[in-house]
DNA sequence: TGTACATCAGTGAACGCGCGTTCACTGATGTAC
DNA sequence: TGTACATCAGTGAACGCGCGTTCACTGATGTAC
């Protein structure tokens, strides 16, 4: 990733730059599954065989568009939780719900690429699992920072044997860890964070809601409550 | 939808039977947006126009998936639901709970195709409204029923007079209607529950939890014990 | 019970269109001496 | 600074394949009298 120096690079790194965004554009119309590699080749007035040169193949080009939607997603994220203070874990913590709905909103078939439907015959590689780590551990962070500040989560049950063990790698993700009764809570407000950001996208909130705006700032700061952030 | 009586009656529901398990095998291997009408009457061995005499379009093909899969999981829930003792608010959720999750990893394509990314260039049509409010209006009942009972949610924030204005058709669409605390407690419970199920058909508990069996169901417990049901 | 007519399932050809990937090749750009 | 060679971007043809939908048509099934 070191800066472009030759004509040559400088081209390479545009047109890879070109295609990408062409690719962005055909996910919104028509969906990871129609994505083309002979119109976006079209588009760019060259031949199909010239974006070979580019991306060994369609999926490749996939795997690229998944990883860059990982890492856009995870940095504002971060951007949003940095402009806040540190100690205020609520803030944070609503801060980051906030961007990742924001930026959902904003990039539908983006977010859809990532948390929706599997791609058909397209098998995610290796690539993306840490791009994709980014947004959970920012989650995580707040909830761990937040227990060392001596938070606890309000009203959770007691954590059964199977369960702690069952979420034994969330819980010692980051150092130090946390303890069970906040790791149980932070899994669920973040099913709770994606559940309702896809209900929201993929129109399941049509006939029962009215503001989404009023409802998830609501939901986020249940959330907050329950984790006992707030 | 009376009983068939000719012979041209009876071949047409074996055949419009045919059709749409076949298009569900596909669901399963290319995806609604490779879903193929020539591919369908291949393997039936006839001519790929004579589909059209059972369905007029793809689209329509589709929409009748939809409707199929919402008025399944509907039923499923239903009886899952049955089988549990009325005042047993707590048995009853966890039990539709568990069947919507037993449902979605039995059929994980048709679940994405209700609860995943929407179909590029598909508009779902009017017909598939009331199918898909069945289990939503299964899981406002038991919450409804129990509010009924003199059950109240635990740790509810005050709601705000912009998320009451907000959920209000929710709140409604029963009756006698529910209080506003059980509905935001209520529809978080939703957001939670296909939150967890996406997230984990979709791939993303991978690197997080071990046992996704025991970390549902104790997911499910803490949501019945923030609705004050258990 | 038999006949005349209407309905409808299924055909096969056609329209106009798309795709991913490979390969031998040309010609421009970059590099080592 | 100039030349020889290596690298690499882009071409265009080809392979083998797919799609949704329409239309005029044949022939079987169903219905009314």
């Amino acid at each position: 990733m070191s800066a472009p120096r030759t004509a040559r690079a400088i081209a390479r790194a545009e047109l890879t730059r070109a295609i990408l965004d062409l690719a962005g554009e055909q996910l919104a119309e028509v969906g990871p599954a129609a994505l083309s590699v002979r119109r976006i080749a079209r588009d760019l007035e060259m031949a199909s065989s010239a974006v070979y040169r580019y991306f060994p193949s369609r999926d490749a080009l996939l795997t690229a568009l998944i990883v860059e939607g990982y890492d856009d997603l995870g940095a504002r994220a971060e951007a949003a939780d940095a402009a806040v203070e540190r100690s205020r874990h609520d803030l944070r913590w609503r801060a980051i719900a906030h961007a990742v709905r924001d930026w959902a909103r904003e990039q539908p078939h983006r977010y859809a690429l990532l948390y929706g439907s599997p791609v058909p015959g397209y098998a995610a590689p290796q690539d993306t699992v840490t791009p994709a780590t980014r947004i959970t551990a920012l989650l995580l962070a707040v909830v761990r920072d937040a227990e060392q500040a001596g938070v606890r989560p309000r009203g959770a049950l007691p954590v059964p044997a199977a369960e702690r063990a069952a979420v034994q790698p969330v819980a010692t993700m980051l150092t130090p860890h946390l303890g069970e009764e906040m790791t149980v809570r932070g899994l669920g407000a973040w099913a709770t964070l994606f559940g309702h950001v896809s209900l929201e996208l993929f129109g399941h909130m049509h006939r029962g809601v009215l503001d989404y705006d009023a409802h998830f700032a609501h939901v986020v700061d249940q959330l907050a409550a329950d984790l006992g952030l707030g």
